[in-house]
DNA sequence: AGCACGCCGACT
DNA sequence: GTCGGCGTGCTC
C-alpha cells in the first residue's frame, strides 16, 4: 500500500523508528480495544494528540506511551502516525491518570474515556486550524486579556497571601465553614439548607484557590459542577460578575452538552491553556483538562444526573472526589439533601462512621424566610377522584388573592398517562414498549415517552368502536386546565383574573422558551405555575410562597431501594422554592407553605419532611440499608442485556454467570451474582431488556472480579447461540435498578 | 464504534 | 436492470 505524502511521511529505511502507543476511540471489545501501536520518527511525549490511520479512516488519538529507545528498522506491520497536533501542550499526567482510573473502574477502553473528555470539534481539525485557534484571534482583546493575566501573575507573585477582600461579607456561619476548610484537606460535604448561602462559600473557596501561588507558574484553576444545563446560566452570571473584574473577561467559561462544538472547543482550549481560571459545567466537565486545578465544587451533589446513563456510565461526582484526591486539590460536595452515600461517608469517625469526608453544616437560611410549614393532606379523607383537595384549592386561592404565587408540582407531563375504553378494557399501550402512550390534549396525540412513537388520538376505541374512550390519571396539562377552571373567578389584588401557567419538557422544547417562561413567572404575569421536577430545582422564585406536590405517592411504589431517598430530596428541594425571599414574605406578613397530598401521611418520608429533618431521615434510611446489606454498605454492578426476546437477553446473562463460575474468576466467593430478571421497563422500542445484579461487600473484590470477567463476557457474546443479542453493557455503581 | 464488502427486495 | 436494506468481519 502506497504511503500518503505527508509532513510526517516515513523516513528512509535506515533511520531509527520509534514505537508510539495510542489510545483511540474504540470500545473495549472489537478486537482493537487496547492501545494501538504506531511508528513515528521521534518519541512523542505521553499526552500528545495525534492523528492515526485505522482501517481506511483517520482518528484522533492520545499518545499514552512512547518508549524512548528506537528500533533501527521500521516494522512493516505497523503504520506510521499521520500527523502530530503540535502546538497544543500535551495532556498532563494527572489528566491521564484520571482517564486511566475511570476507564478501569467503569470497564471501558482508555480511548473511549479519553475521547469523551476531548471536545468533538478537535477530531476534525487540521494542525493549521488548531494553530490559528491557539494564536490570538483578535489581537486587541487577547492582548488585553493577556495583560490582565500577566498583571495578575505579577500581583500573585508579589503578594501570595489572599489580599483581596471578599466582595460580599460572609455570615459568621459561612466564615466558620471556610475556616474549617482552611484547616482540613477535605473532601468536604457542605450540608446547607436551601438559601443558606452555599454559593457564597463556593466563591470564597474558588477565589482563594485562584489567588494561591504555585511553583509551576501555571495559573491556578477551579472546576464548578452543576447537575443540569438549565442551572449553568445563572451560576455563570454570578461567577463571571465575581471573577471577571479580577481575572479578566475570559476567566470564567462553561462546558455542557447544550453548547455548539465550536463553543465547547473554545472553553476546552481556554481551560487547557490556563486562560480560563474557572470552568463551570455539567458532568462532562469532570474530564476537562485543567492543569492548574486547585479546587472542585460539586453543587447539588445528590443529583442523579451526575451519573452518565449512556455510553461510559461514570459518576462525575465520584470521579471529582477521586480526581481531587489524586492531585491534591480540594473538593466540596454541596447539598441540602446529600446523597446517602456522601452522608454516610461523612459520619464522623469518633461516632463509629467512616469519617472519609468532613461534614460541614450551614443550617440558617440567609435572607430567606423561615422554612416553609409542611401541610400533609390525607387524601383518604378527601372527595374521591379530585386531584386538588378543597383545602389546597382554598389555600392557593388565598395566596393569589394576596398577590402571591403558587407552584404546583406533578412529575408527569401530558394530559393523562393513558387512554382507556371501559367497554373492552383497551388501553393506549405503545406497540413498541411496555408502557402506555400518553394522551397529549394540546396537539391531540398519543405519545410514548420512551420511544417517541406518536399517533393521532383515535375518535373511538380501536378495538371495539366505543366512542367514549376516557383519559385515566392526571398529567401537568390536565392540572393546568383544572386549575384554570377552579380559579376562574379568583381575582388578584389588581382586579385581574388569576393566571395559570405551565412549565415542562413540552412547553420548553424551543430554544429560549424556558427563560421566557421563567421571566413570566418573575414578572408576575403568572400566579399559579404548574410544572414537573424541572422547576423544582435551583430556580429563584421571589414571590412563590406556596408549593404543592399533588400526587407524590407514585414514587414510593417503585421497587428501587433509592425511591424514598429520591422523593425526599425532590420534596425538600421543592419546599425550598417557597419563601426564597424573606423580605418579601415578611412584607406580605405570610408564612410560606409546602403542601403534600398523600394517601399515606404517616410514611416516614412525609413525616421527616414535615420536620425538615434530613438527618433523621438519613439515619433511618441508612439503618435500613445496613440491615438489608445495600449501598453504601455494599457495592453493586449491573450487567444489562438487550435482545429481540426476553428469553435471549436472559440466556446471555445466565451464560455469562455460568462462565464466571466455570472460569474460576478471582473473588468469585466474594461477589454475589443474582439471577437475571427483566428490567422495570422491560421493552423499549421493540427491544427486550434484562439485567443481572452483582453485589459485593468489598469494592476492590467487585472491581477485580469485573475486570477478570470482561473477556469472558466477550467470549460468551461471540458464541453462536447468542447471535441474537443486540448489546450488553456493564454499569458500575448503578444509580437505579 | 465505524466502515467496508456482500448478498436479496422495491423502484427510477 | 440499479438503489439500498443491514448481516458479518476487520481495523495497530
Amino acid at each position: 500500500m502506497p504511503l500518503p505524502p505527508d509532513s510526517a511521511s516515513p523516513s528512509p529505511d535506515s533511520a531509527p523508528v520509534f514505537r508510539v502507543q495510542v489510545a483511540v476511540h474504540t470500545p473495549v471489545h472489537s478486537g482493537v480495544g487496547g492501545l494501538l501501536t504506531y511508528t513515528h520518527t521521534t518519541a512523542l511525549p505521553p499526552g500528545t494528540l495525534v492523528r492515526v490511520p485505522l482501517g481506511n479512516r483517520e482518528l484522533l488519538g492520545v499518545v499514552w506511551d512512547s518508549p524512548a529507545d528506537a528500533e533501527p528498522v521500521p516494522n512493516a506491520q505497523l503504520k506510521p502516525v499521520r500527523s502530530v497536533l503540535d502546538g497544543l501542550p500535551p495532556l498532563d499526567a494527572r489528566w491521564r491518570r484520571l482517564v486511566a482510573f475511570a476507564a478501569q473502574y467503569y470497564q471501558r477502553s482508555l480511548g473511549e474515556i479519553a475521547l469523551t473528555g476531548l471536545p468533538p470539534a478537535l477530531k476534525d481539525m487540521t494542525a493549521e486550524q488548531l494553530a490559528r485557534r491557539l494564536a490570538p484571534k483578535s489581537k486587541k482583546l487577547s492582548k488585553k486579556a493577556q495583560a490582565a493575566l500577566d498583571a495578575q501573575a505579577v500581583a500573585d507573585a508579589a503578594a501570595p497571601a489572599p489580599a483581596l477582600p471578599p466582595t460580599i461579607a460572609l455570615s459568621a456561619e459561612q466564615q466558620g465553614v471556610c475556616a474549617q476548610m482552611d484547616q482540613h484537606p477535605g473532601p468536604f460535604l457542605l450540608y446547607g439548607a436551601t438559601g443558606s448561602g452555599k454559593t457564597e462559600v463556593y466563591m470564597q473557596r474558588v477565589q482563594q484557590a485562584l489567588l494561591a501561588a504555585t511553583d509551576t507558574g501555571f495559573p491556578t484553576q477551579a472546576l464548578v459542577m452543576v447537575p443540569e444545563i438549565n442551572l449553568t446560566p445563572q451560576l455563570l452570571e454570578r461567577f463571571t460578575a465575581r471573577f471577571a473584574p479580577q481575572f479578566g473577561p475570559q476567566a470564567v467559561v462553561s462546558m455542557h452538552s447544550g453548547m455548539t462544538n465550536p463553543q465547547r472547543l473554545k472553553s476546552w482550549l481556554a481551560a487547557h491553556t490556563g486562560q480560563a481560571r474557572v470552568l463551570l459545567g455539567t458532568r462532562m466537565a469532570v474530564f476537562a483538562s485543567l492543569p492548574g486545578l486547585q479546587v472542585i465544587v460539586v453543587d447539588e451533589e445528590h443529583d442523579p444526573s451526575y451519573k452518565q446513563q449512556e455510553g461510559a456510565r461514570y459518576s462525575a461526582r465520584d470521579l471529582a472526589v477521586w480526581r481531587a484526591r489524586s492531585q491534591g486539590a480540594q473538593v466540596i460536595l454541596g447539598s441540602a439533601t446529600p446523597s446517602l452515600e456522601s452522608w454516610h461517608a461523612s459520619e464522623p469517625a469518633d461516632s463509629g462512621g467512616p469519617g472519609r469526608y468532613l461534614r460541614l453544616h450551614m443550617p440558617s437560611r440567609i435572607g430567606a424566610a423561615e422554612l416553609p410549614r409542611v401541610r400533609l393532606v390525607d387524601m383518604r379523607q378527601q372527595p374521591r377522584k379530585a386531584v386538588f383537595s378543597p383545602p389546597l384549592i382554598a389555600a392557593i386561592t388565598e395566596r393569589v388573592q394576596r398577590g402571591e404565587q403558587a407552584l404546583v408540582l406533578l412529575n408527569r407531563r401530558g394530559f393523562a398517562p393513558v387512554l382507556f375504553c371501559a367497554d373492552c378494557n383497551w388501553k393506549s399501550d405503545c406497540p413498541h414498549c411496555s408502557a402506555h402512550q400518553v394522551f397529549h390534549k394540546g396537539d391531540r396525540t398519543l405519545r410514548c415517552h420512551h420511544c417517541g412513537f406518536t399517533q393521532r388520538v383515535p375518535h373511538a376505541c380501536p378495538e371495539c368502536g366505543n366512542p367514549d374512550i376516557l383519559p385515566l390519571g392526571k398529567g401537568t396539562e390536565q392540572l393546568e386546565e383544572e386549575l384554570e377552571r377552579l380559579l376562574r373567578n379568583v381575582q388578584r389584588p389588581d382586579g385581574n383574573p388569576a393566571r395559570v401557567g405551565r412549565i415542562d419538557a413540552d412547553t420548553t422544547r424551543l430554544k429560549g422558551a424556558l427563560e421566557q417562561q421563567l421571566d413570566q413567572v418573575h414578572s408576575g404575569e403568572i400566579d399559579v405555575l404548574v410544572g414537573t421536577q424541572m422547576v423544582a430545582k435551583g430556580h429563584d422564585f421571589r414571590r412563590i410562597t406556596l408549593v404543592a406536590a399533588v400526587q407524590p405517592d407514585g414514587a414510593l411504589f417503585s421497587s428501587d431501594f433509592r425511591a424514598p431517598e429520591r422523593l425526599f430530596c425532590l420534596l425538600m428541594q421543592a419546599a425550598g422554592r417557597a419563601g426564597r425571599d424573606g423580605s418579601y414574605v415578611a412584607a406580605q406578613d405570610s408564612r410560606p407553605e409546602m403542601w403534600v397530598q398523600t394517601q399515606d401521611p404517616e410514611h416516614m418520608v412525609f413525616q421527616a419532611l414535615r420536620q425538615h429533618d434530613y438527618p433523621r431521615f438519613a439515619q433511618r434510611q441508612l439503618r435500613e440499608r445496613e440491615d438489608a446489606g445495600m449501598p453504601p454498605f455494599a457495592f453493586q454492578a449491573l450487567v444489562r442485556a438487550d435482545a429481540r426476546t426476553q428469553e435471549a437477553a436472559q440466556d446471555f446473562l445466565r451464560a455469562a454467570s455460568d462462565a464466571a463460575r466455570q472460569g474460576e474468576l478471582p473473588h468469585l466467593d466474594d461477589v454475589f451474582l443474582y439471577p437475571p430478571i427483566p428490567m422495570a421497563m422491560q421493552r423499549v422500542a421493540d427491544v427486550e431488556r434484562a439485567q443481572m445484579l452483582i453485589e459485593a461487600t468489598d469494592r476492590r473484590a467487585l472491581q477485580r472480579f469485573l475486570h477478570a470477567w470482561q473477556p469472558w463476557l466477550h467470549w460468551v457474546r461471540g458464541q453462536p447461540q447468542h447471535k441474537s443479542l443486540v448489546r450488553w453493557l456493564v454499569d458500575v455503581d448503578p444509580q437505579s435498578l
